[in-house]
DNA sequence: TTGCGTATCTGGTCTAGACCAAGTTGTTTT
DNA sequence: AAAACAACTTGGTCTAGACCAGATACGCAA
């Protein structure tokens, strides 16, 4: 005997497969029914049928864009996180339209993990660079970049919404020698869930990131929320 | 105005943050207080309470054992899934009692997401292994292996439950020579719920691996499943 | 001492609503 | 045509319960 939700779970589950393999019919535009239209079809409760939509979101079939409803996950991106290839080329590669907006550019103390792992001391400050990133208009991923004031004086304004990687390389002759990424499932709250469409406490994928460049000094560090759903990591082998 | 599930969920998380800075007279043997004696405190309803334990559990502060209660979780276990270090050795050396189970043990054909992994054709079959991991005597990992049965015959039972790196490598002259890993937040169901002591729809970590041995032989096919809280990838760069 | 049944506790699931706030859309005004 | 407003729709949050099923603890019988 399944569950009521499991139940929603499971038909919303097959519709999704089928709308992925093309028969469009199911729904407009990606966007499900509304929560109260599946508890008329269900003579359900918003409870149960919110449940079904949870567990759907957690397995990265539906996202909700907050207010607004919810909608079939388009194929996610396959991201190399210790590959340096930008943003534009590897969404390029799988037939998405990236864009980058600028959120927020400060020059401050900062947090103390940035500056540790920067290994900053007394006064020196941190530029912070907060950016979202979307596809085909959707926002997947919310960073800021913590880089040390001495290491990239006057930053170039006009590229802060390109490939960083790039400018570095070009503006400050950085070679990448070394990095280190940590992975774990997470919950957005505040800012980054208002940025991502993302309720508070909606989980998430965070990426924290250090670069290190010459004799393993370190000259950025990174902070990225990925809404989970638009993701998937691949990690070949050394 | 904070929401009442928000309040709940910050003040179990500064307890939870004192708990794990040491002081333990918060929560008795890492158990927070039943559903029901939060609603009492916070004279709110089960819903709203359940509400702030989620956005906890997405954060990986707390985890649930299926109807037992919900528990302060303890540090990760930070795992390089690229490197082949054993599950034994890391457990140890990050101070973790390790164990492992074997669940099932089966010669079949096997889902096609494995067959095609490692390039079977025809009547080939697969040997199935299914095992959960454990840290401390908590279950955190399920996973199953299959392996092409040409391969590896006469598999060793007693082994199983061991290290297989080791044994492919001291019984077969394995050498891996590439592997690939796919990373993305899921969710878990049925047998795997049920052996993590999740709830079906619960979110985890799925891995995906496959692992080459001489001119680009698939050897191995691996789906893990870990409780999201339990685990932290590091991805060293190339 | 060892099972075994039972009472109790826990979370899991669900009912049947309510009100709120943000996003969307259509209409009116400028 | 553009801006402002109002009506409506959507999910977000919450109330106040109910019953179920698995986990646990405990007392009793073999």
């Amino acid at each position: 005997m399944l569950s009521a939700n499991i139940e929603i779970r499971d038909y919303l589950a097959n519709l999704i497969t089928e709308y992925n393999a093309g028969n469009v019919d199911h729904f407009s535009a990606g966007r499900l029914p509304s929560e109260r239209e599946l508890v008329e079809q269900f003579s359900s409760t918003r409870i149960t049928v919110r449940d079904a939509l949870t567990k759907l979101e957690a397995e990265g079939l539906i996202y909700r864009s907050n207010r607004r409803g919810w909608f079939v996950a388009p194929s996610r991106l396959v991201y190399d996180p210790s590959s340096r290839v930008n943003f534009y080329l590897l969404a390029a590669q799988q037939n998405k339209t990236p864009a980058t907006q600028l959120i927020s550019q400060r020059c401050i103390k900062g947090p103390a993990e940035a500056r540790e792992a920067l290994g900053l001391v007394a006064k020196e400050k941190v530029i912070e660079l907060v950016r979202l990133r979307s596809l085909n208009g959707r926002p997947v991923l919310f960073e800021t970049i913590y880089l040390p004031e001495q290491r990239f004086p006057k930053l170039n304004k006009a590229r802060l919404e390109g490939s960083l990687t790039t400018l570095m390389e070009e503006e400050y002759s950085v070679a990448i020698c070394h990095e280190d990424n940590r992975i774990r499932v997470s919950a957005v709250y505040d800012q980054v869930a208002e940025n991502l469409s993302l309720i508070n406490g909606a989980p998430c994928l965070e990426v924290t990131r250090i670069r290190y460049e010459g004799d393993r000094q370190a000259f950025e560090f990174d902070k990225e929320y990925w809404v989970h759903s638009a993701i998937e990591l691949s990690i070949p082998s050394k």
